[in-house]
RNA sequence: GCUCAAGUGGCGGAAUUGGUAGACGCGCUGGAUUCAAAAUCCAGUUCUUUCGGGAGUGUGGGUUCGAUUCCCACCUUGAGUACCA
């Protein structure tokens, strides 16, 4: 009986799919485990080797939970809605819909041929409406509530307007945008309702605001800080600019400080931590007040004018030399006098001019102008010049800087270009090359009250004494912006959202879903309205509570409202959620059983019963994307009592990618010549890329194969290649797998040639889950022949070899140190050492012909995690009847690895030079005068008597001198 | 520039608290089987060597009886981030 995978396969996916194998339960005497992968978007070209790499490690684990007695939950779904299915639509006019279907059918196919232990029964997809039902749910809370910083949480926008009606906004300390008025409770009673949801906007978690977003010309719409990539678009690297626009945004910015706490209470990498801290951007320091100098000349009307800046370090307030604001600060036209307009405005226009990324390539650049204007500094009152530069970031703390020359890079640099003065206020310090920017082993000096003290002491100080002038405080600042939330697109989330008079209005959460409406095209309109401007279908009939003809919405009459004229219908908002928007809840939606998804995105009960996910497993790209957002939304949710846990993900593992293994033939310049790897040196040869299917394992090329491609074949046609020893060897080079590069390996072919058992255990086997790795089809012989091994030490030509002989005690001891080292390799995710593991046992009990079922049962469901195909297969041979899936894991006893011997390696001077058999109990004195009298030892001593003999009993023995 | 991770045979990689470096697999070499090939099996495979050995985990130091492992400096590669005040 041969290993014939293909058959067995197949048995066991529609074996588990009847049986419904793997359906997790939400009632359970067992412990609860939830294991999840970040789930992905069905792109049009299906998974290549690299995409499995993750589900593959983590349904090892949700298998090995089994195992363990814990009940499992492992789902999977798809994040559905996304630019690529819109792009084609553009391009082919076919629903994003239907296309969107069709990928995840090819999906879903792809995965089950490698055999996951999915609860497909609680699929979900972000872009049917039963879902985005509640992704518009969770947008209307986030409307409805406000951040109270007292309280240290998200409430109900009603206590809000509770206290203003009460106190105004004087001494709320709640999260709002950085421009309200402030107002007693008698100006906000007697303010009109269209002022007070104004007011409202300003506090709501998420608003509509006009903001400088991140514009997109080439993709038509706007893009959040974390898709833009060195100045260009993450997705087809196209420019961004900066552009005034209103917008949907999400106040994250309120949870800075708990996003950055809660990763002290999480298992997460520290790489991933240190790059959500550095995403967040802490920083504690002060905000001081500059009040600008009265100036003569002036070009506006003479008013007071003050400059808030925020620094790090306000113990060196005394080295302040000048101040320098962004190009863009609104204070610039105010104070700019008239003698330097002409230069300041040139400066701004110059600036203007320069992109984003122009900018970001050109640092070193130092440039400037002096606005004529001067600030009066808060403790000496001596007047400070002030500057413009672009090294300073509208966008960064205030916009304006204290500068210190002699304590920040920037600032010498600014101040020696421009020829400003550098006090130095670091006692005993050369700053005659560059600044002292060190806040340890220094003194200050030359700063009236601050001098003789040290960085803490002068902080300290100096705020207090900018609080009793009234002129600055203690403050910490984020880097933390608020994320834009509205995008120009077709495929997304409709916001349930309609305008009267222009003020944003949530639609009842009982008339949700809002659906997509249908639109003749994907683009934007002509006037620049995003393509849900091209639906017909779409205003909301308030009086009827449903989406209705764009022709129903009458113009508003001059001199009227919107509410007097209408016919109580509206316009919808044109704008859609963006692609985080479904995939920051949606491990809270697997948590609920289909059939009881209708009242609540989950249940109670549900959301009690799972939590949180335990592992999470997925690739670090959504580092300061998803992964941030995601527990924004849970924070946010905790907070208004949908859900009980703080964290979303407990422990995260990111999976390396797995590269592609390029494969080159050489031609030689001007030829039709194609020179084998071996012959190329001294010549002028032009690499290509040919496709990695018609290299075998030694390099040799396929050249038939390769003229013979539908693709390529006639390219090399006329083609001549020179051969060395009789055939045409491949350069080889290691390179991101991409359809470009010819490099893709297609799991398909995998299955099929080798089956997913060894498709699994090849890719845990290529090395740490956590590191970029190669990818080598020609290595996978290995583990398929070890399969192969397997099944016959199972199997023989006349049938099951497997009985009930008593094992040996060598089979025990392989079994056991098996058991031993599968289970802490599993609790490590170092599963490529099992795979090594599985090799050495079988290849033992294969040389101590070992046939005993007490041996050889266990040995399945260790290894059944990782290959569960052949395990089931071969399982059920043995004459069991229920799914492997439900035994339980061996029990590891230590007893069977006790050895009364130990062949220790004898060292000298710690290079190991022999090894001696010894009695595991002797002691050691015995060892060292047993060692000391060996033939070998006398040879290696040469007559030289040792200074020291180490001797560790069960170890080593060292001998000195 | 800053932060983090990593450097071990021809290749992927192993070595769990410092204790026999190179497990396991690929590739390669030789052999068995075969008309032949595939498949399978056996032996060998870090380098060097006068066959006794000797050297060896990016480089240079250090701690230790003993270092791939710990410490310091440097080099290289990869990832992230960047005028963040």
């Amino acid at each position: 009986m041969q290993y014939h995978f293909n058959d067995i396969e197949a048995k066991w996916q529609k074996y588990w799919a009847e049986n419904q194998t793997f359906k997790a339960s939400n009632n359970s005497d067992k412990p609860k485990y939830y294991v999840l992968d970040m789930f992905p978007y069905p792109s049009g070209a299906g998974l290549h080797v690299g995409h499995p790499l993750g589900y593959i490690a983590s349904d090892i684990y949700a298998r090995y939970k089994r195992h363990k007695g814990f009940n499992v939950l492992h789902p999977q779904g798809y994040d559905s809605f996304g630019l690529p299915a819109e792009q084609y639509a553009i391009q082919t006019g076919q629903h994003p819909a239907i296309t969107t279907e069709t990928n995840i059918k090819t999906y879903r196919r792809q995965l089950d041929q490698i055999g996951f232990s999915f609860d497909w029964s609680r699929e979900v997809r972000t872009s049917s409406p039963e879902y985005y039902k509640w992704t518009q749910w969770i947008f209307i809370q986030l409307f409805e509530s406000y951040y109270c910083f007292n309280d240290n949480k998200a409430k109900h926008i009603k206590e809000l307007i509770y206290v203003f009606k009460v106190n105004g906004n004087k001494d709320a300390n709640v999260a709002c945008d950085d421009n309200v008025e402030e107002f007693t409770a008698e100006e906000w009673n007697s303010f009109s309702e269209d002022k007070q949801q104004d007011i409202l906007l300003q506090y709501r978690l998420t608003y509509l605001a006009e903001t400088e977003v991140n514009w997109c010309p080439a993709l038509g719409t706007v893009l959040a800080n974390d898709e833009i990539v060195n100045g260009v678009s993450e997705r087809g690297g196209h420019p961004v600019i900066r552009k005034k626009m209103t917008q949907w945004s999400m106040r994250i910015s309120a949870y800075a400080e708990r996003l950055l706490q809660g990763l002290d209470t999480i298992d997460w990498t520290d790489s991933l931590k240190e790059s959500q801290r550095n995403w967040i951007g802490k920083s504690v320091g002060a905000s001081v007040t500059f009040n600008v100098m009265p100036s003569v000349s002036s070009s506006a009307v003479e008013t007071s004018h003050q400059i808030e800046v925020f620094t790090t370090r306000p113990d060196t307030i005394f080295g302040v030399s000048f101040m320098t604001l962004a190009p863009e600060h609104e204070l610039v036209q105010k104070i700019t006098t008239l003698e330097q307009k002409a230069e300041v405005d040139a400066y701004i226009e110059a600036t203007a001019k320069r992109s984003e990324r122009d900018r970001m390539a050109d640092v070193k650049t130092i440039s400037g102008a002096f606005t004529g204007a001067y600030a009066e500094h808060p403790f000496s009152k001596e007047p400070i010049p002030i500057w413009i530069g672009d090294y300073v970031l509208a966008g960064y703390g205030t916009g304006a800087v204290m500068s210190v020359p002699c304590g920040d890079q920037r600032d010498y640099d600014f101040a020696k270009h421009f020829n400003i003065p550098i006090p130095n206020i670091f006692e005993g310090v050369d700053i005659s090359e560059e600044a002292y920017t060190s806040k340890d082993n220094v003194t200050i000096t030359n700063s009236d009250f601050l001098n003789g003290m040290n960085y803490k002491k002068a902080t300290k100080r100096a705020i207090f004494e900018l609080e009793q002038l009234g002129q600055g405080q203690g403050k910490i600042n984020y880097r933390l912006r608020d994320a834009v939330f509205s995008r120009q697109r077709y495929w997304g989330e409709p916001f349930p959202v309609y305008y009267v008079d222009g003020k944003p209005q949530m639609i009842d959460v009982q008339h949700l879903p809002i659906t997509l409406p249908e639109v003749e095209k994907y683009l934007p309109t002509e006037t620049g309205e995003p393509p849900l401007g091209r639906a017909d279908i779409w205003a909301w009939d308030t009086k009827n509570n449903k989406v209705v003809s764009n022709d129903l919405v009458i113009p508003t009459e001059v001199g009227t409202t919107d509410e007097e004229s209408h016919n109580g219908i509206y316009p919808l908002e044109l704008n859609t959620m963006p692609g985080w928007a479904g995939s920051s809840w949606y491990f809270f939606r697997y948590m609920e059983e289909k059939a009881n998804r209708g009242e609540a995105f989950a249940s109670q009960d549900a959301l009690n019963y799972w939590e949180n996910v335990d592992l999470y497993i997925g690739g670090s790209e959504h580092a300061t994307g998803h992964l941030l957002y995601s527990r924004f939304w849970v924070k946010f949710l905790k907070d208004r009592e949908f859900v009980s846990v703080d964290e979303p993900f407990k422990k995260l593992i990111n999976q390396g990618m797995i590269l592609g293994t390029s494969a080159f033939v050489y031609r030689e310049e001007g030829t039709n010549t194609y020179l084998s790897q071996g012959l190329i040196e001294g010549k002028n040869v032009l690499p290509i890329h040919v496709k990695v299917q018609y290299v075998n394992a030694s390099d040799e090329l396929d050249i038939e194969g390769l003229k013979n491609d539908d693709e390529f074949g006639e390219d090399f046609n006329n083609a001549e290649f020179i051969l060395e020893d009789g055939v045409y060897k491949v350069g080889r080079e290691v390179e991101k797998m991409s359809k470009s590069k010819y490099n893709v390996v297609n799991p398909d072919a995998i299955c099929e040639q080798y089956g997913a058992d060894s498709l699994r255990l090849y890719e845990m086997f290529l090395g740490p889950l956590e590191q970029a790795k190669p990818w080598n089809t020609a290595g996978i012989t290995g583990v398929h022949g070890f399969l192969k091994k397997l099944w016959k030490l199972y199997v023989g030509d006349e049938g099951l070899k497997v009985n009930d002989t008593k094992p040996t005690k060598d089979n025990l001891k392989t079994l056991h140190k098996t058991i031993k080292k599968v289970e802490e390799d599993i609790e490590n995710f170092s599963f490529n050492t099992s795979v090594s593991t599985f090799m050495i046992a079988v290849n033992e009990l294969t040389a101590q012909k070992c046939t005993s079922k007490e041996v050889l049962e266990p040995l399945l469901v260790l290894l059944s995690p990782y290959a569960p195909h052949i395990a089931e297969e071969l399982y059920s041979l043995l004459g069991n009847t229920e799914s492997i899936s439900t035994a339980s894991f061996p029990k590891f006893d230590a007893s069977h690895l006790v050895e009364s011997s130990k062949n220790y390696p004898i060292s000298f001077n710690g290079k190991m030079r022999f090894t001696l058999e010894l009695p595991m109990d002797m002691s050691k004195e015995e060892i060292e005068k047993t060692v000391m009298a060996h033939e070998k030892t006398i040879a290696q001593l040469e007559g030289r008597t040792p200074k020291k003999v180490i001797v560790v009993p069960g170890k080593i023995v060292n001998i000195v001198g």
